[in-house]
DNA sequence: AGCACGCCGACT
DNA sequence: GTCGGCGTGCTC
């Protein structure tokens, strides 16, 4: 007797973009607790790792016809909310499921590697590091090291997050005080130890808004969204803090997204020293080992805590009691390829399908989060007084129009505020200047014939970068040498027009060739590490003046700075993106903080060629606060009918072939045409090339798709996915939706 | 998205 | 004669 194999039957979602499950055959009996396990299968002749979406009794496919798939977990590797919430992003954002779930994954798992922990690098006190008092180490961040090595061990990822550096970690090993070890047999002792608090340190006591704050988010029973509105230094953080503190002692976890930005080690020092629980991050600066580490590290559950960026939404959290989202306007949390999703808007519906509860806090809230908390979608909590009882700043707008030709207005710096930075430094105290604007010149052209320097790949003047003599471009990075004669007309002659941060830091080196000067942006700051070091002589007072792009603008903490200066706000103000409006308020309301946050009074500069704009006026208003200014642009929108009251979707294509890029989309708009009369309140624009139509080498178009209910838009788009997989786009062009778009094309 | 199958050009 | 170009169509 031959004895019968017993199989299931599962439904598998794969890494493809098709909007369909393939059903596989799987050796054993097995029960729905395998929904979510990942099987390694054979997929029209190549091997795929897929996940499990259903198990079913029995396929509509002849049995015949199924393929074994090979289990490769256990059990499930999400979480009940994360496949709720992946399940809505495919449906929402028309992106294929499997793509979708493979997004969650780490690239490890991704590529089918076991889900355990490998080796994790850890430093740990020896005995004589045990024993050997820290206040006779000299050296300050090996003292400080060798404190947290004495509660037990630290790993390496943790340590480097936390700014120290590695050279500081090979002293202590040098002294025998500290030695390398593998975390990863130990982790399970580590873990099992339950902590008789969940705090390390005492907590600050809070003023009486930010206690309001916090017992009516602990008040919350199940899932309520709470936008928490604090202005610049009113101790939005020590709110999360308190609440996670809340939550941990219920046993449950903590999820914190804060953008790609914020991730200093100011940050992550404030959640590592205060909790006593596993605090883990998840963010791009990891590597793949390090990010499935996180995701285990979660995945056993227990209370914890997870700091990450956007991509750490996807996260399976067991008993997840909160979520915030710091920085909740910020616009990183936007993904702008691929799934193009939107972490604010997932976290909504992640929070829900969990019950838990959810904090967006921001100074400068988007116009979307005010409208919900006008709505009764969440509950609004102001924080309005600043700490240590800093005031608000003083503006003052200066017209740059009868401007006299000094060599400083040349770099975007007029009389006024060049006297005044010299002012203030002499005093002692430090400038934040802000353009946004990277590079020496904008472009480079040639005199004689015209002849303006682009970027072969995109469709955008290359600019100048003088202190590494070479051509950049800002779309697609790629550099070029400078010139030496035109190749239109033979010229040898050139001329720049324009002017970024590092000429306006030539000017300020030669205006103040005493004061240190300290320019923060993506070519003069090349890695995290240098960052933290260049803030760090800034705060020092080392350097007195600081002068930057958007690096600047958030999050960092300077007492000592009295004057800031924004050098172009018009660039802001006139734009055909109906968010540049908003964007700008933020921008303005953020930098501002950045002045008399301690003891001294600050100004805020603020140059303009248009000091009569309207806007401009009301953000310098005393008193008139962010949140006036956003109902303000609120009824704008309103009264045009733009989001967040009305909704949208790009159809995008692009190709290297700029015909067929067009020829593509223009089929499927003559498709769509012919429907959309029959979706009410819905239009559909006509086919045209993008702002900047070539770049990466490739011609872009699109279609804008606007309506006023978002169930009528998410229908108009399930029947143009319909179409699209009727007539998909061949040869090299690529096609794509985005829902809910931040940037107009 | 892969990958196989299939039908036309310049190579030993 | 055949290696390989990439156009088309399918994937449990």
């Amino acid at each position: 007797m031959e004895s019968q194999a017993v199989f299931s039957v599962i439904e598998v979602v794969l890494n493809r973009p098709l909007f369909q499950c393939f059903d596989y055959k799987l050796e054993g009996s097995y029960a729905d607790d395998i929904v979510g396990a990942r099987v390694e299968v054979n997929i029209a002749g190549s091997r795929e790792i897929g996940i499990i979406y259903k198990v079913k009794q029995d396929s509509s496919l002849p049995f015949a016809k199924l393929k074994s798939a090979r289990l490769l977990d256990k059990k499930d590797i999400f979480a009940p909310d994360v496949h709720k919430m992946l399940s809505f992003a495919s449906k929402y954002y028309l992106y294929p499921l499997g793509q979708c779930y493979v997004s969650a994954l780490p690239k490890l798992l991704r590529d089918g590697k076991e889900a355990a922990y490998g080796e994790i690098p850890a430093l740990a006190a020896t005995k004589e590091g045990l024993e050997a008092d820290v206040k006779n180490i000299k050296a300050k961040v090996q003292a400080q090291i060798l404190t947290l090595l004495k509660e037990g061990p630290v790993r390496r990822k943790e340590l480097r997050e936390r700014g120290f550096s590695a050279q500081a970690e090979n002293a202590l090993i040098k002294k025998g005080f500290a030695v390398k070890v593998n975390l990863a047999l130990s982790l399970k002792a580590t873990q099992s130890t339950a902590a008789p608090s969940v705090l390390k340190e005492e907590p600050p006591v809070l003023n009486p808004e930010q206690s309001v704050a916090v017992e009516a988010i602990c008040a919350a029973k199940g899932y309520q969204a709470f936008l928490l509105n604090g202005v610049t230094g009113s101790g939005k953080t020590e709110v999360y803090l308190q609440v996670i503190a809340a939550v941990l002692r219920k046993g449950q976890s903590a999820l914190v997204l804060v953008p790609e930005i914020a991730l200093t080690p100011q940050t992550f020092e404030r959640f590592y020293n205060r909790f006593n629980v596993p605090v883990s991050s998840m963010h791009s600066a990891l590597s793949d080992r390090e990010r499935l580490d996180a995701f285990l590290d979660m995945q056993r559950g227990g209370p914890a805590i997870l700091i990450g960026t956007r991509s750490a939404l996807f996260t399976p959290i067991p008993n997840l009691g909160l979520i915030v989202i710091d920085e909740e306007h910020d616009g990183s949390f936007k993904q702008t390829d691929g799934f193009r999703y939107h972490a604010r808007s997932l976290a909504l519906v992640r929070a829900k399908a969990a019950g838990c509860k959810i904090i967006l806090g921001s100074a400068t809230p988007s116009l979307e989060s005010v409208e919900n908390a006008l709505c009764g979608k969440f509950t609004k909590l102001d924080l309005t007084i600043r700490a240590g009882g800093a005031s608000l700043p003083q503006f003052k707008l200066i017209d740059l129009k009868n401007e006299p030709l000094t060599p400083g207005i040349k770099t975007g710096i007029g009389l006024e505020l060049e006297n005044r930075i010299g002012e203030e430094t002499a005093r002692g105290n430090q400038v934040l200047l802000f353009l946004n604007r990277r590079g020496y010149s904008h472009h480079l052209f040639c005199p004689h014939c015209g002849k303006i320097f682009t970027c072969p790949n995109c469709d955008n003047p290359l600019t100048v970068h003088k202190n590494e003599g070479r051509l950049k471009c800002h779309v697609c990075d790629n550099v070029f040498a400078m010139p030496v004669v035109c190749p239109d007309c033979g010229s040898r002659e050139f001329m720049e027009n324009g002017y970024g941060t590092e000429q306006v830091e030539e000017f300020l080196r030669l205006r103040y060739p005493d004061v240190g000067i300290e320019r923060i942006d993506r070519d003069s700051v090349n890695s995290k590490a240098e960052l933290e070091k260049r803030l760090e002589r800034i705060k020092e007072g080392k350097s007195k003046i600081m002068l930057g792009t958007q690096m600047l603008a958030k999050g960092h903490d300077f007492p000592d700075v009295t004057l800031v200066g924004i050098l172009d706000i018009d660039s802001g103000l006139f734009s055909d993106d109906f968010r540049a409006l908003e964007s700008t308020a933020q921008l303005l309301t953020q930098v501002s903080g950045r002045a008399g946050r301690a003891q001294k009074q600050g100004d805020v500069i603020i140059q303009s060629y248009h000091p009569e704009n309207e806007l401009l006026n009301r953000l310098i208003t005393p008193n008139i606060a962010y949140f006036d200014i956003a109902l303000d642009l609120l009824l704008i929108r309103k009264n045009l009918n733009l989001p967040p009251f009305s909704y949208q979707a790009f159809l995008l294509s692009n190709s290297e072939d700029r015909v067929k890029a067009f020829a593509y989309l223009q089929e499927l708009n003559s498709c769509l045409q012919k429907k959309a009369g029959t979706y009410e309140g819905l239009s559909l624009g006509p086919v045209i090339s993008d702002k900047m139509e070539k770049r990466h080498n490739r011609y872009h178009f699109h279609i804008l798709v606007t309506a006023i209910r978002r169930d009528v838009l998410n229908a108009f788009l399930n029947e143009t996915v319909k179409i699209e997989q009727d007539n998909p786009p061949k040869n090299d062009v690529r096609f794509a939706i985005e829902v809910d778009p931040l940037f107009l094309y």
